[in-house]
DNA sequence: GGATACCCGACTAATTCGGTCGGCTTAAGG
DNA sequence: CCTTAAGCCGACCGAATTAGTCGGGTATCC
């Protein structure tokens, strides 16, 4: 799991759009304003969100996004798992066996489990909580 | 803090290290070879391990690089924050009441404890522990 | 004094990031 | 039906970072 900017961009839409959510559809003209993200670059990001299922649109006058499931069930994880690539840091590309003898080579598990561990963690961490904090504080 | 195949490589090296610091300065083309990670690239990544003081050099002949503390005080974060650029993910380049009116944007703090909390787990893991974690499965 | 190994800066190709642009498709509303 | 608001999409772009190369140093051992 790679962690950039990008993750982070995406991350803050959301919770845009978890403050609005009901009362319709959110635009992105509307969040790129709020939130000072490029239009052009929200539609990107927003293009995966749609295609990993965490978000819904409506085409047409009085569109935008909604979210596609409850904010207790997106966590940070759902939200950086869509937009950043993978990294592969392991010598190999991922082959088994690669350094021969039935053995892979040492940053193969480490990464992996490292890993899990990362995305356990930002899997704790729901939309809904993120959005309650934001309301808390009073910033929107 | 950022999260890319750079601190990996860095974690991978000095897990290297780990491994073998009993018999005495470990070469960087010794590592090169085993990891299969350049010579120019480990002498830059170990280049800020040092000036960060996770490692010692000794130059000359029967020279290289030695863990400068016990495994057991050197963290997954620290090599990580050594070598990774930091990264700014608020509209604001960390300024102060960037919304004006004593308040800061949305992001500032969103990301200021999310960082705390992935630090904090990256300092759980110690180097010691994955070096034990790798001996425990027989690979070096 | 030669060999070994760290040290350092300049340079480079590839990739990703963040963004622009132009054009399209869908749908509401007059 | 036509305008307009919105999502959709691909091509393209500059800047930054990654990963690596190269060419030289400098310290130290034998």
């Amino acid at each position: 799991m790679r962690l950039t900017t990008k993750g982070r961009f995406a991350v803050t839409a959301m919770i845009d759009l978890g403050l609005r959510q009901n009362s319709g559809p959110v635009t992105l003209a509307a969040i790129s304003q709020r939130q000072q993200i490029s239009l052009s670059y929200l539609e990107q990001l927003f293009g995966k969100l749609r295609r990993h299922e965490l978000v819904e649109s409506t085409r047409g006058p009085g569109g935008g996004y909604s979210l596609a499931r409850s904010p207790a069930q997106i966590t940070v994880a759902d939200i950086i798992l869509s937009v950043d690539e993978p990294i592969d840091a392991t010598q190999c590309g991922g082959k088994e066996n690669c350094l021969g003898e039935g053995s892979r080579c040492m940053t193969h598990d480490l990464w992996a489990s490292l890993n899990v561990r990362m995305v356990e963690f930002l899997d704790s961490v729901s939309l809904q909580k993120l959005v309650e904090d934001q309301l808390a504080k009073g910033l929107q």
